[in-house]
DNA sequence: GCAAAAGTGTTATCGCTACACCCATGC
DNA sequence: GCATGGGTGTAGCGATAACACTTTTGC
């Protein structure tokens, strides 16, 4: 690749940003918003959302507001997951992409933005996407799966209440594989992190299931990075 | 802070340099080199070794070089931590910072570059540094500690070949506990990325132990990151 | 009653920790 | 021989996996 000379790297910021929605049969699976490409380069791909960092906003703002035009949506897990730079990403001009991956409400997720520049698909049939796109989202999923047993990233996924069982779904569908319903329950329960909220969802042939509301409050972010101050969001 | 109207947002490679070198008793602790900035702002304090990014550049080739001129050493351990955006880490300009972290060779280590610009200091005794490089050493020294589980970052520490006895007083300065030798010698035999030498190390008033080289030839990143490639894992 | 999922109990197994003990060397 | 660390054996403990079993609902 040529750069003409003086012309200084650009800073994007861009995310992955994963919920659940059911697939064509009806079997819930991790989907990725993806936005077309509008001008050159690469004009008509599908890319990941995203944008030119603005000099006065942070970069997990950007990522937020990315995600919040693309989806409608705010995350429920918000994280930086790595700083793309090698030289030939793009053509013409030397493009440096620091990119976040999010996780957002799957009920919600079904009711998030559509138009002819916004589509979502299937996290593991991805299109050919634009630019080094593909590697990005392969890079994020694997940090999904090895991460999901940090435990709050499931929880994400769900809105403030949820029974056992959706729990598990969460994890079988992450990590593609069943879980035993008896150890899952145990294992949730000694993490000490769900709290009963006293109600229990009723209409279903069987017993009706607890429904538990995930520990906020407390001392709760200890799996989570120091970064002594804050956090994105749990 | 005040930005000037269309002031571009420069991106900075910075590195977080670790190796092993003995402190004033004589027990190796983890030393960081600094460099001082030997120009506004921040002018005579203490920071990581860094500089712009050169458009030509890749990130990883820019914190190598920025190792390799501080230090004079090649990292043996090289890998992308965080990149820091807030608005106003440095004042006037927008500075977005990708930090690296690295391990060189200990007994290299102790014959490395010094002069009036370059300082190396214990990784827990840190002066004031400038900008918000406190913040990012606590974070790398997080890093380490949490990741050194995984292996071959002790080994990064060493030479090509090293006894028993020598990873483990990496892993016990690393992580700031004694490990048991007996159960430290089965884990990392059980890894199976230890390779006998044949040889073994005479002249201490006992017996002579042996000596090991580590597994670099076949499938044995699989503890890394994929990008791609095989496996997710873990 | 029946089906289905919630929820409980029990056992086997694996991995890790603690610690006793033997081995080979320099002096 | 003695001291010192290299190296081996093994019992206990805690976490997990597997799976049998009981409970509570809708129909």
């Amino acid at each position: 690749m040529t750069l003409r000379d003086g012309a200084p790297v650009r800073l994007a910021v861009s995310t992955v940003i994963f919920a659940l929605r059911p697939d064509h049969a009806g079997h819930p699976v991790l989907w990725t918003p993806l936005v077309r490409r509008t001008r050159e380069p690469q004009r008509g791909l599908w890319a990941l959302p995203g944008g030119w960092l603005p000099p006065n906003e942070a970069l997990e703002a950007a990522a937020a507001r990315t995600l919040r035009s693309t989806t409608g949506l705010a995350p429920n897990y918000l994280e930086q997951l790595y700083t793309f730079g090698e030289v030939d990403r793009s053509p013409d001009e030397r493009v440096v992409s620091v990119v976040y991956w999010a996780l957002v409400q799957s009920d919600e997720a079904a009711q998030a933005t559509v138009g002819p520049n916004v589509r979502w698909v299937p996290a593991d049939t991805m299109p050919e996407l634009a630019f080094d796109h593909n590697r990005i989202v392969e890079y994020a999923l694997w940090r999904l799966r090895t991460k999901v047993e940090y435990a709050e990233l499931a929880h994400a996924f769900l809105g403030a209440t949820f029974t056992l069982a959706e729990l598990r779904e969460v994890y079988e569908i992450v990590l593609q594989r069943r879980l035993d319903p008896a150890n899952f329950r145990r294992t949730m329960l000694a993490s000490g992190r769900l709290l009963e909220t006293g109600e229990r969802a009723s209409g279903a042939p069987h017993r009706p299931p607890k429904i538990y509301r995930y520990e906020t409050t407390t001392a709760a972010a200890q799996t989570r990075e120091p970064f002594m101050r804050e956090r994105p969001a749990s």
